[in-house]
RNA sequence: GCCCCGUUAGCUCAAUUGGUCAGAGCAUCUGACUCUUAAUCAGAGGGUUCCUGGUUCGAGUCCAGGACGGGGCACCA
């Protein structure tokens, strides 16, 4: 075969419409190709593709070839065209893979004609695989000499800047496979994200816990204080809500002898949206049967420590423009003394914090104590706090799913880790008196309104109480915002691959 | 829910006090090139300036309303 035909291909008429440029014409240009390939009796979307080499490993062997020699051994690899430089009867691609990217480099003469005609078919976005010997080309760049190539896929629509990548964070959200292929650091993110999902895992099953379901669909919403979203089961004729935490039937698990559980699995919270905040989100609860805050205490530093490694953070560094030093053991302060610390009031005294509230701007008329100084906490000390610290023991009566500390019922064996002043985990000693479940079910603190509270009576857990729960502590931890600070993220966005979205104009 | 900011070609971005300002780069098309590196060089085409209305001789630009997004606040133990 010779190249005739190619001086033949007939000039597009400028007559013909507008030739190039918009959406549409763009994707023209790359449907004929296509059409092309296909007449060259190539099927666009490609096949089976064996024994195809990772970039990464590729590079690796690389590495011990002289730049001189012509000898390299022959390898496999297959990937998205990125860059793709013609210089005339001589092409350069730059390959992407989920390893890495490396430069291929294909030749008129070196290919022969059969297959120079598929290259004359390719465009950015395109994936190919390639045969052809490792080296180095003459300015110094690791490159695999084609013989071969297969075409893969055919890509119809436009890659977006080659060299800017997706910018606009909509664009970047709502087509997240794009920013994945073009994003700096994206799929480094996400591939981080799964890494340190793996680390909990294998913390917790290496502790002996269990991994196990609970449902997601449930009649009553409780173990948190938060709105949850409503739906109906039609059969059944029922509504149902979704769960929005994870708590009350891993506790039921604990009763049936299940003595280490733990769960990871999403939550659905009906609220608001911000850059800490996604309608749902990923949550860690583990509960240890004869454990109380402090073994769950051991247990979170575990786990972050282990998570961290293997998200490649390190001991120290800065997020949010604070500094952080994972180095265990953490911090442990009492809230009582960060409050009497940052506010200068007297944490004992009802009137000394309501001072200091109303000082802060809280509101206080006609509310509980221990609420009036749980926002006065929220308002004052959180921000403070770079971490990470536990938080520990809290007013009672903020806590109704907590056991008391021995002799001051007043307070509840509870910690929360800060992290940068956010809430990173929360954890009890799990209170397992059915009689005192009960009644702080059914009270409601003043001030607090009932959606508000995570008091919801839940006749059934009682029930399951009254047969006996092991004493035992309990742990949740926000997967979400653990990701997002082991890989410095500034956006709950940044580490979900699919956020929530008002449906496109 | 409230406040501030943004939206211009497929992508990334310009456009002076309202006045040939509908512009560039990438991408696309045509041509040249067997060692390029965001390849380069020469040429060509590509627009509902988010939508609706208003002010004006004249609106990408000013005003009102709306859509979507970003940030903040509220909400979220």
């Amino acid at each position: 075969m010779h190249d005739a035909p190619e001086s033949k291909q007939p000039t597009p008429s400028p007559s013909a419409e507008s030739t190039a440029g918009t959406a549409a014409q763009l994707e023209k240009a790359r449907r004929d190709k296509f059409d092309r390939l296909v007449a060259l009796g190539i099927d666009p979307w490609g096949k089976r593709f064996g024994d195809v080499m990772p970039i990464a490993d590729v590079r690796a062997r690389g590495e011990g070839i002289d730049k001189a020699a012509d000898d390299g051994p022959t390898v496999r690899v297959a990937g998205r065209i990125m860059l793709l430089r013609s210089a005339g009867s001589l092409v350069f691609i730059d390959l992407h893979d989920r390893t890495g990217r490396l430069q291929l480099m294909l030749g008129k003469k070196q290919v022969g004609p059969e297959v120079w005609k598929v290259i004359d078919c390719l465009d950015l976005g395109d994936i190919v695989g390639v045969d052809g010997r490792l080296g180095w080309s003459k300015t110094g760049e690791m490159t695999v000499f084609v013989s071969h190539l297969e075409f893969l896929t055919k890509s119809l629509a436009t890659p977006p800047d080659k060299y800017h990548g997706l910018v606009d964070p909509e664009l970047r959200q709502r087509m997240r496979y794009l920013d994945l292929i073009h994003g700096e650091g994206v799929r480094d993110r996400f591939v981080a994200r799964s890494r340190i999902v793996e680390a909990v895992r294998r913390v917790l099953a290496a502790r002996g816990f269990l991994e196990v379901e609970g449902p997601t669909l449930q009649e009553t919403a409780g173990g948190a204080a938060a709105r949850p979203f409503a739906t109906h089961h039609n059969a059944l004729d029922m509504p149902l809500v979704l769960r929005i935490a994870l708590e009350l039937h891993l506790k039921r698990l604990l009763v049936g002898g299940m003595e280490r559980v733990f769960e990871l699995g999403r939550v659905y919270r009906n609220e608001g949206v911000s850059t800490r905040h996604n309608p749902e989100f990923t949550m860690l609860e583990a509960y240890e049967a004869y454990g109380d805050y402090g073994t769950m205490m051991d247990l979170t530093e575990a786990i972050i420590v282990e998570a961290a490694q293997v998200a490649g953070a390190p001991a120290r560094f800065e997020w949010m423009g604070r500094p952080v030093d994972l180095t265990p053991p953490f911090r442990r302060a009492k809230y009582d003394d960060l409050i009497r610390e940052v506010t200068g009031c007297d944490p004992t005294d009802p009137a000394s914090v309501a001072a200091a509230a109303a000082t802060a701007g809280v509101e206080t008329a006609g509310r509980h104590p221990d609420v009036i100084k749980s926002d006065l906490f929220e308002a004052t000390v959180e921000k403070t706090l770079d971490g990470p610290v536990f938080v520990i023991d809290y007013p009672a009566s903020i806590c109704p799913l907590t056991k008391r500390k021995a002799g001051q019922p007043n307070v509840a064996e509870r910690f929360e880790l800060y992290v940068a002043g956010m809430e990173l985990a929360n954890a009890y000693t799990e209170l397992n008196d059915p009689d005192l479940q009960e009644e702080l079910f059914r009270t409601q603190l003043a001030g607090m309104a009932a959606e508000e509270s995570m008091a919801r009576m839940d006749t059934d857990f009682i029930a399951a109480l009254r047969h006996g729960m092991p004493p035992a502590g309990g742990l949740g931890i926000g997967i979400d915002r653990l990701v997002m600070f082991l890989t410095a993220a500034a956006s709950i966005r940044d580490v979900i691959l699919f956020p929530i979205h008002r449906p496109r104009a």
